[in-house]
Parts: C-alpha cells; sequence; structure tokens
DNA sequence: GGTGAAACTTCTAATAA
DNA sequence: TTATTAGAAGTTTCACC
C-alpha cells in the first residue's frame, strides 16, 4: 500500500482522463506527442497498480431529486463498537462516505437524501444501529465541489 | 434546475457508466437489447439536459501520497462574510469539498493533505482567510467511501 | 521501455421506418 | 423515438527498435 512512483507522461495522462475520461487515447497521444498505444500500455499499468481504481460518472443529483446533503456525527456507547457499527452505517444506501473520525464523534458520515422527510428516515436508521448513542446532524445549504480537482491531481508531481 | 424523469432504459445506461464509464456503447446496447445508436442518443440527451455532468477518474489517493484526510469546521467573524470566505476556500487545492451549513459551524469542508504536517499548513491557510474567526479540526483515522453508488442509484427509479 | 501498422472494435450521424 | 447502416475513428496487439 506504500506511495507509487509516477513520471511526467502518467501525471499527464491522468490529468487528461480525469477531466474526461472518455477523451480517446489518440488524443492524448496527439497532445503528448506519444503514441496511441503507449498510452494504453501506461494507463493499463496504473489500472494493474491500482492507482486507477476505476472510473464513474459526475451527476447531478438535484436534477435526479436528491436535494438534501447533510454530516451526521456519531456517537457510540463503547468506542469498541466502532467497526461494527461502520459496517450497518455502510449498508444505507444515502451515506455516502463514512469516516472513524478523531474527536467528539466516533464516526463522521455525509448524507444525501431526497428532502428532509427522507433524510429524517436515513437519520432514524442510523439512530437505530446498535451501539449508536446519538447523532448530531448539521444540514447543508450549499455544496460547492472543488472543480480543481485537476490542479490538485497536478501538484502530486512536486511530491 | 427541476427535477428531470428518466425511464427505465436511461437508469439501467447511467448504472452502466456509473460503474465503469469506458464501456462501450454497444455492450450497453446488447445487455438491454436496445441498438448502440439509441445508447448514443440517449446519453447524448442526458449530458445536454445537464444530468451528466462529466466524468472522472477514481483514483487511490494513498499510492499518490495523500494519506491524510480530515473535516475542518470554520466559524466566521460575521455571517455575511459566507460567500467571500466560500470563494477563499475554493481557491485552496487541498480543500476538495466546501459547505454553507446550519449549526455551529458556518462552513464545513473537507481537506486532503500528504502528512499532518501538511495539513497543518492548509489549515493556516484557511485560517489566514479574511472574516474566519477560527476553524475547529476533525481528522479521518478512516474513510469508507460507500460503493453502492450504483444500488443508491438505482432507488432514483422508485421517486 | 517505445513505435507504427494491421486487425479488430466502436462511434456517430444520416437515413429510413 | 428507435433501428440500420456504413464510413470514420479508436483500441489493442505485436514484430521490431
Amino acid at each position: 500500500m506504500g506511495k507509487i512512483k509516477l513520471d511526467e507522461i502518467d501525471h499527464q495522462i491522468l490529468d487528461m482522463l480525469i477531466d474526461n475520461t472518455r477523451i480517446p487515447f489518440t488524443d492524448i497521444a496527439k497532445k503528448l506527442l506519444i503514441s496511441a498505444g503507449t498510452v494504453h500500455v501506461r494507463v493499463k499499468k496504473m489500472e494493474e497498480s491500482g492507482i486507477i481504481k476505476g472510473s464513474s460518472l459526475m451527476l447531478d443529483y438535484k436534477k435526479l431529486g436528491y436535494s438534501f446533503i447533510a454530516y451526521v456525527g456519531v456517537y457510540l456507547n463503547n468506542t469498541s463498537q466502532t467497526k461494527f457499527v461502520l459496517e450497518r452505517i455502510n449498508e444505507i444506501p444515502y451515506v455516502t462516505v463514512a469516516h472513524i473520525t478523531t474527536g467528539k464523534f466516533n464516526i463522521f458520515c455525509k448524507i444525501r437524501a431526497k428532502s428532509t422527510e427522507h433524510a429524517k428516515e436515513v437519520i432514524f436508521l442510523l439512530d437505530d444501529i446498535e451501539g449508536v448513542y446519538r447523532t448530531e446532524t448539521m444540514i447543508s445549504l450549499e455544496e460547492s465541489i472543488n472543480d480543481k480537482k485537476r490542479l490538485m491531481h497536478s501538484i502530486f508531481k512536486n511530491l
């Protein structure tokens, strides 16, 4: 699980794919002045090494009817139950990310729901998990996803 | 910005693309017993309507040397500064998401850094923004991204 | 490591139903 | 709206640097 070294070409390939996963390898090849075969081989290597875990669509959840976002902090009766509760939490599809954290909460997660009513149901699901003492919810009024992912990735090169 | 209705075919196309954005349209067509041309037209429509905002790679940030994740709650001197501060926060590449929230914090964001040392620098950048009163950091000891994205999406159908 | 070309597969737009 | 079709475009492999 150590750090893997990529060269400049790999980073540039990643930058382009991060931006648009369906960009043709021939386009990448043209921009980087290498052959399409090379792009193919390098992408395959990054997939095999696990650096590229997969690809996914960025969807407009609001347009799909999911406009409610909240963060929920979870207090447990006992820290030893953390792993068990985390597994139960991950079974709830409306929970998009969950973390074991330092600080006041044992677990901290993000939920995405259809409405406040629906969010209430999801939070009740969390509260009902065995070992959960209580939860604390923070509602998001506005989400801004940092679109500088590509830029951020470029900075990796300076590591 | 209203909700857009998709039919069963659209949802199934989305499910497959969410799983792997580079799956050939011909494969999707075969599985759904429609033509590749139809898949092409439908995907184009979902792109045009904004439901599909784009595509991106899922990378293993640990393998890229970014193993530190934290959530930072931001208190402002004055709520009227929220928009301004949010813009400054979004200029920091290591901030991956930022929210305007209800509750004790005015803004709540997620950061991804190389190390605790690096995270400290990022948090100092946040603290230095004009209008920020103080910050409160919660360190993630373990992140588990809900891999049921596809399942979650399927549930959209029942809306 | 990389290339370039061949063989194969997929995309895409026009046309037809 | 969807299907068919066909030329254009992209992918992938491989013999050879």
